[in-house]
DNA sequence: CGGGTTATGTTGGATATCGCACATACGCCC
DNA sequence: GGGCGTATGTGCGATATCCAACATAACCCG
């Protein structure tokens, strides 16, 4: 059973005043996203651009020799497919869905008339591209000089900002994936984490059961990268609960599941 | 004695109609950048963007801990001073000028002015800065993934691509600030380059001697982000040599060295 | 042309991560 | 409720980079 969220949880629809919701409110398609769905291959085309509310997509990097990495996480603060009005309609990264959950998706035609309106939108999604640049900078940098377990508490609390619980559904395979290490040290990094109590974990869960844990042992990155956001998106929401009631009703039926996942998971 | 070059050299501005060129010429602001000089720091406001012709600049972060790494570089094939258009108009990284040479500067004021007149100006930045992204990314990939030596001929290739001779003015000391590590891994790994005859270097000083030596061992990242440079900005210019000449001889003399190096070359 | 500053070369030991090969055990599913 | 696929735990040695402390030598400048 799905119960689609008000696309009022994704920051940037959120922001838009309402006559400019409006306009694209009956073209935003409710999607649901399954762990490890791949959105975006590398090199193909965008045909729609998500905005999640409750899943969290991750943008990522595969090398030719297979290894990988994220290059930055895309939540409910932003939107995924920027590309699309930067002006080259692809991208060199894969984009895959790392916590599932609802987002919605707008058809790429009708987000880049937006985008040329060249009103609050347009501003949204630049300022929100460029904090985006911030967390790639960061990444970049971090990467190179903090230790694993730095950077797992720089990633767990960037996921847990984007999420309304604290238990993430998450194998450390994939979190390795994600950092662009071996499994068996994300093993090592989260077996210190959890011997100190800060999380727990089972088999493919995560659990944050100290947050000011993480953040005491956290690289300055992960501050960085939240202040950025912060100062470039404040929340600035219009409230459209009531407006969009009826349109949310008139979908819920007809959610669908459109991605295949051929690709997915791996 | 200085020699400022046209416009034309630097792709964006070459790129430009005449139109929109000439409205901007006259602002253009010839300015001399030495080796070291410090554009923006990290968190300062963007007074001006830089339009390299034959100076090449460096995007830096800087870490709490002193360590730092490049994020992107930038030459005659861009501007420096994207985070003023997408909406903060302060970065979180450092500018800093890594080979000495020309350029034009562009007070903010103006240059917002005209990204937002949203003609193809404004497209020429977003590319660009798209295409940035992806040199951003594949920074963060290949610091996780890719060895000193390949990353070295990375840099050194990308560098050189915005250079017109094939000996850059650089110790090892700065290299390594570049790519974030030791200097004394640098020296190995440019000792390596140098006894295959791939490069040769005095005390400050890096010559390429066999392209395709740094060809042969760097890493898919150079090919993959030199592509998308490719890809987002092909090479259009339109050819104003004469309509520039009588600007440029009459800002000649009044070429300024405008920055204060009191931060620079540390 | 000599002195002093600064870039480069070299060493040895510490550390973190890698790469591989397993052992273990959780939990989904029949 | 039992079995099997798969996630996790653990043990090495190999490697790359780090860190610190020097020795050497190039170049700038008076």
């Amino acid at each position: 059973m799905l119960a689609p969220q008000s696309p009022n949880h994704n920051h940037l629809l959120a922001a838009l005043p309402t006559a400019d919701f409006e306009r694209l409110a009956s073209h935003l398609e409710p999607v649901e996203l399954l762990l490890g769905d791949v959105l975006y291959e590398s090199g193909g085309l965008l045909q729609h651009v998500y905005f999640p509310t409750t899943a969290i997509l991750s943008l990522h990097y595969v090398m030719e020799n297979g290894s990988s990495c994220e290059i930055a996480g895309v939540g409910n603060e932003g939107v995924l497919g920027i590309s699309l009005f930067m002006g080259g309609n692809t991208t060199t990264s894969r984009a895959v869905v790392q916590t599932g959950g609802q987002g919605y998706r707008l058809k790429s035609q009708l987000m880049l008339q937006e985008f040329n309106r060249a009103g609050l939108m347009q501003q949204l999604l630049l300022r929100y591209t460029q904090a985006l640049i911030t967390q790639m900078s960061q990444t970049a940098a971090c990467n190179r000089h903090h230790s694993l377990v730095q950077q797992l508490c720089r990633w767990l609390l960037l996921t847990l900002d984007r999420m309304p619980t604290n238990e993430l559904i998450m194998t450390q395979e994939l979190v390795a994936s994600m950092l662009g290490v071996r499994r068996e040290g994300v093993t090592e990094a989260a077996g210190k984490l959890q011997q100190t109590g800060v999380i727990r974990y089972r088999r493919g869960h995560i659990t944050v059961l100290e947050r000011s844990g993480l953040e005491s042992q956290v690289c300055e990155c992960y501050a960085v990268v939240k202040n950025e956001f912060a100062r470039l998106l404040p929340d600035v929401r219009h409230r459209r609960d009531n407006f969009l009631q009826t349109q949310i009703n008139a979908q819920r039926e007809a959610v669908v599941r459109t991605i295949d996942r051929s690709g997915g998971r791996k």
